[in-house]
Formats: C-alpha cells, sequence, structure tokens
DNA sequence: GCTCCTTCCGAACGATCGTTAGCCTCATTG
DNA sequence: CAATGAGGCTAACGATCGTTCGGAAGGAGC
C-alpha cells in the first residue's frame, strides 16, 4: 500500500475518532492531506472503505495483542496478561481503538456482518479465560463466569473513552486485575 | 411541554441512538411523526435542541436514580443500590441512556460544557462512595478508589450495549457487586 | 361569529454532501 | 527519449442537508 494511502486511513483514523463518521466529511479528510476532495478517489473507492479498513486494522491489532496471551499456565496470569494486551492496544492506538469500539456500527452490508463475527469471536476468546479459570478451579467455583467476562470487558472497551496515550497501561491493567481477583472489600470475605 | 413536542423528543432519543446523531436527518425525524420536515420547526428552533434535550433528560435521569440512595448506611450496600439505580435507567430509558453515553459529544459551544460539568458531577457522586468506603475501613484500606471506581463506573457505561430492556437488572448489579466486594479468585486471597 | 394559537403543508432556500470526469504534472521505467 | 502510471487539479454532478416562509386547517376561548 502506497504510503500516501497510509496517511489517509491515519488521517481517517484520527477523524472518525475525533468527529465520528458521519461527522467527518470528506472534505475534511482531503484538508488533512492538505489536497481537494476529489483527489482522495485516485486512493479509495468510498469513503464506507476507509470506515472498513479502519475498523479492520483494530480488529487485527486486538487479536494480534491477544495471541501474545500464552495458552498454558495460570488463568489468573493469562487474564492479567490479555487485560495488560487490550489497553496497550488501546493507548498506543487510540483513534484505531475508538472507531474499532464506536464508529465499527456505521459499517453497511456484509462488512459490517464480517465485523460483528469478528468482534463476537474476539470477545469470546475473553470469555473463554473466564470459563476455563472456573473450570479448573482457578476462580471460585460457584462463579458466574459470563457476567465475570463482561466486568472485565466492560473495563476494556470503555478505556478509549479515558485513556490517554503515554499512560503505564501494564500498571493500570495489573490494578484493574487485582481488583477483579480479590475485591475491595475489607472483611474477610462475603 | 406539549404532547406532540414530548413525541419529537421520543423519537430523536430513538433515531440517534439507533443511527447517530449526525447520521439522523430532520427528515428521518420528520417520518417518525409522519409529518413533512418544515413542520418540524413549529416545535424546535434547530436540530441541536433535540440533542440537547434528550441529554439534558439522560442527566436528570440517571442523577435522580442515584438521589435513591440514602446518605447513610453501609457503603457497601450503597454502592449497590447505586449500580441498581444506574441499571434500572440504562434499562428502562435505553435511548435516551445511549444518547447520554455516547452522542452528547456533538453537542456544541456553552451547552456541551454545561453537559461536560453534569456528567463529571455524577460520575463524581460514584466515586465518593468508593472514597468514603475506604475511608471508612468498609473497604480495604489500601484501596486504590479512583481505579475501583473506574472499574464500576467501565460496567455503568458499557451496559448501554449489552443491556437490554426487561433484564432483571437488579440482579445484575447484585452480580457486579459482589464480583466487585468479593474479586473472582478461587483460592483464600492475593 | 370572530379571533387566536397550534400544527402542518408545500415549496423553496443556499450550503454541503459523496462522487465522477477530464486534464495536467512529474517521477519512474523500459 | 518515449511510455506509463500515480497523484494531483478544477469543475461539476445530482442528492440531500438543515432551515425558512407564507398560507391554510381546525379547535379553543372570548
Amino acid at each position: 500500500m502506497s504510503s500516501r494511502r497510509t496517511e489517509l486511513t491515519r488521517a481517517a483514523a484520527r477523524l472518525f475518532a475525533d468527529k465520528g463518521y458521519h461527522g467527518t466529511s470528506v472534505g475534511d479528510l482531503a484538508r488533512a492531506l492538505g489536497v481537494q476532495k476529489g483527489s482522495l478517489y485516485s486512493h479509495i473507492d468510498s469513503k464506507a472503505d476507509l470506515l472498513w479498513e479502519v475498523a479492520r486494522e483494530g480488529a487485527e491489532a486486538f487479536h494480534a495483542a491477544l495471541d501474545t496471551v500464552p495458552d498454558e499456565g495460570p488463568v489468573v496470569e493469562r487474564i492479567r496478561l490479555a487485560l495488560r494486551a487490550h489497553l496497550r492496544v488501546v493507548a498506543e492506538q487510540l483513534d484505531i481503538a475508538t472507531v474499532f469500539v464506536r464508529e465499527w456500527r456505521y459499517l453497511e452490508g456484509e462488512r459490517r456482518e464480517r465485523y460483528v463475527a469478528e468482534r463476537r469471536r474476539y470477545e469470546e476468546r475473553f470469555r473463554a479465560l473466564f470459563r476455563e479459570g472456573r473450570e479448573h478451579g482457578e476462580l471460585r467455583t460457584d462463579l458466574d463466569d459470563g457476567t465475570a467476562a463482561l466486568l472485565a470487558l466492560s473495563s476494556a472497551n470503555w478505556a478509549y473513552t479515558w485513556l490517554r496515550p503515554g499512560a503505564d497501561t501494564d500498571d493500570l491493567a495489573d490494578r484493574f486485575t487485582a481488583l477483579l481477583l480479590d475485591g475491595m472489600r475489607g472483611y474477610a470475605s462475603r
């Protein structure tokens, strides 16, 4: 892919994250590249292509991050690493993550379906960790693992709204993990 | 406020939540009321008025819900009630909650600032519970209450994406609370 | 019966939307 | 040096955007 095309995708990610997909005009994108809007169509067929591309990049980044988490070892540790991986992507590619989490819904037709399937697959990988943890007894055996995964995923998916680039995401993820595992209650338990 | 005007606000909440503020045209709103688009301007001065109104209704609903939580009593219990209150609003007024959480950022000028201040105030009320809990020793004294509140607020703010009207939000809130307080770990602790 | 007020219509406004077209420039490549 | 192709330009397309306007229908209140 040509470097100009890459610049365009980057600008799209930034503007879609900032002003929303429908709030960003082709003219806005062109201005970001210092070019007339008609010129963009040397690189793309339509504005929708850019949304698709950014959403796809997001899916790739999050899946790739999750791929670095080992298949074996203590589940508790792997949950910590998964959360680290996720938050790192959010902080390092905030624009793309924002489109991945918030703007994807303006995808249309088959692309939307493919996105949804990919997104579901990502969350399912997350969910599997909690299920495995419960089955292996590392997490409480009476755990509602669906709710547990939902709580963890909520913190991950909401992060794009408050995480600033440059934050120590490993530390943040560890704090979240510690809270999720041991709770915040001061007394013994229950 | 006339009943027709109320219908319009309801339609705006539904469409803004469904298609986004910029993805919803005045023509869409008019069609929802079975009326020509020009006719809407008997009720409003601009499309932006509707966004402002829905966002304001959301702020009111969430604050009112939080008002039902007592000022005294065990903090742990009040956290549970606050989460219940929040999730109930999301489920019962999903469109308004969606605009409150996601579409508010298309507010402009002074309205945007007022919204942000109100939103901050809401989250601050939430945060105060965790701070108080730590100070009174109900929550662990070494608790990072900022992170704890962030985790709880993440689950609350993300709920609009998955909560369906009619869900048993009290039960859901209690499950979240139990997880937050006692954690999910199977072993003793740490 | 008359006036007022609310609500809507139909038509139009200028602006902006995403996209297309034809043409030009220039660096690369054979 | 000729040919090619990428990337840019200007101009324009039809569609749709949010908004305005004058007028009409119809019920409420005097």
